[in-house]
RNA sequence: GGCGGAGUGGCCGAGUGGCUUAGGCAAGGGCCUGCAAAGCCCUGUACGCGGGUUCGAUUCCCGCCUCCGCCUCCA
């Protein structure tokens, strides 16, 4: 495999070459499990889901580890206005993300690990970084001493001495840039039992310990959302490389979805959860919205893109509907994928310049369809299903299972077609289109095909 | 103030020193259809502004304008 990836640690794009050949590990940052998933956490799920499932076409055995948050200020916070543990607030919302990444597609991690369930990992680390002399504690406090490693700032292209200031708490620090490894427990606060004291883990440790405790002390990409690349990575980095560990050999980040040219976060309070967001499109559809775009480019969202893109799939998804009432169903096939988007997907991910081949697949699909090609059908067929099956698009996989309710259906909607047949046979258009509104109304499109009428739900 | 990214035809969104200058959506014309729908064919000549390099720049260089992200928790 040729596979040509943009690293930030390099600021370039460079080949991907594993480190344990057949294998590709990837530590992904995934949520801090403090509220409902919004549009934002899930494109990087669908961006990362992609680069996993081109890694496997190539096929690398890829170990897959996405982390899980479940201890923070905000989860705290939570849960003391609610009334309840903290771990009750993490529970219900890494659920509702889990939820979200499945209806989505994505294929499940090969584990996903939760930070409060690795603090002696965390243990093992602070301690390490203490002994090397790039860490302290400090009444409770564990800080790792940012000017005892020299390259800090270089992932993300960061001045020490030019930031205009650290953490805002600098009660036990050494140095305003220092930056917590554990924060010692405050009243009403969950706390773990470490050789320093009582208290809970800063956010930057955690993805260190776990991430070299699944994946090793050097795996391949770490990936996460552009905003997470200071502090969170540059943290990271500096943790894991003052202890020792060569860390990730590829940085991957992907871009950011705006809402009005605005970065969504919830002290803006324009956040766009992805409940909302299925009331509007199918979750293929959000899907496709979501990858079409390249992963690095930011993500602007408004409602009309987002319908324009469920548009589009359904351009593909009539294709291969139509196509599978010519000749069956087709199981996606790696081997089927044309050159084109093969190179397209080699070169950093070039999900746009692979979806061009997509469509014009679609388009030379529907060409044959119109003149009832069947080996030309086929093949474009097994083309398009081995293509949306590379992006996570397949329509029977993360369509709606409904086949035992749509044999009932087909069969009573036949009825009414043969009806509308027979007054078409006699030329009563009248009545002809009579039925064919009233099925509207009741949300069943029909379309004339020279094989006789087809129907299908609305989608919009 | 520091670091990084972006401004492309009506809209979304790729890309490139000139060559056949993606793809989608929308629009107009055509084919097909009883009418539709779906589909296919055709049309649109774009690259923020000002300089420069070059035979030639949207693509390279310089300056400027505008927008976005990070520098505090954030996918």
């Amino acid at each position: 495999m040729t596979l040509r990836l943009y690293d930030t640690g390099t600021r370039q794009v460079r080949e991907f070459t594993p480190l344990v050949p057949g294998q590709a590990t990837i530590y992904l940052c995934g949520a801090t499990v403090q509220a409902p998933p919004h549009i934002g956490h899930v494109r990087s799920a669908v961006a990362f889901d992609v680069v996993r499932r081109w890694l496997s076409a190539a096929g690398l055995d890829v170990i897959f580890c996405r982390n899980v948050t479940d201890i923070d200020d905000k989860i705290i916070k939570v849960a003391a206005d609610e009334g309840v543990p903290w771990w009750r607030v993490a529970a219900r919302n890494q659920r509702l993300f889990d939820d979200a990444y499945a209806v989505l597609g994505c294929l499940p991690p090969t584990i996903d690990p939760r930070a409060t369930g690795h603090v002696p990992e965390m243990i093992v680390l602070m301690r390490r970084l203490i002994e090397a002399g790039h860490a302290y504690a400090a009444d409770g406090d564990v800080y790792f001493s940012v000017r005892s490693f020299p390259s800090y700032g270089s992932l993300s292209g960061q001045d020490p001495s030019a930031m205009q200031q650290g953490e805002t708490d600098v009660e036990n620090k050494r140095d305003p840039l220092d930056f917590a490894l554990w924060k010692h427990k405050k009243p009403g606060e969950p706390a773990w039992e470490t050789p320093w004291g009582e208290g809970r883990p800063g956010w930057h440790l955690e993805c260190s310990a776990m991430s070299t405790k699944y994946l090793g002390a050097a795996f391949d990409i770490h990936g996460g959302g552009l905003d997470l690349l200071f502090p969170h990575h540059e943290n990271e980095q500096a943790q894991s490389r003052a202890a020792g560990d060569a860390f990730a050999n590829f940085w991957v980040h992907n871009g950011l979805v705006t809402l009005g040219g605005d970065k969504m976060s919830k002290s803006l309070g324009n956040t766009l959860s992805i409940e909302h967001l299925l009331q509007h499109v199918r979750a293929v559809e959000l899907r496709y919205y979501l990858v079409a775009p390249h992963y690095r480019s930011t993500l602007d969202y408004t409602p009309a893109s987002l319908e324009e893109a469920a548009t589009a799939y359904r351009r593909i998804e009539g294709f291969v509907e139509r196509a599978e009432e010519l000749i069956g169903r087709v199981t996606p096939d790696l081997a089927r994928l044309p050159a084109d988007f093969s190179a397209a997907m080699d070169d950093d991910l070039a999900v746009p310049q692979a979806l061009a081949v997509l469509h014009n697949t679609v388009r030379e699909g529907n060409a044959a369809l119109a003149e009832a090609d069947k080996a030309r059908v086929g093949e474009r067929l097994a083309e398009v299903a081995a293509m949306l099956h590379v992006l996570g698009l397949d329509i029977a996989e993360t369509g709606e299972s409904d086949e035992g309710l749509r044999g009932v259906v087909d069969s009573l909607v036949s009825l009414a077609l043969d009806q509308r047949a027979a007054a078409r046979a006699r030329k009563d258009y009248a009545a002809a289109d009579a039925i064919r509104a009233s099925l509207g109304e009741a949300g069943v499109a029909v379309e004339d095909t020279p094989a006789g009428a087809r129907w299908q739900l609305r989608k919009d």
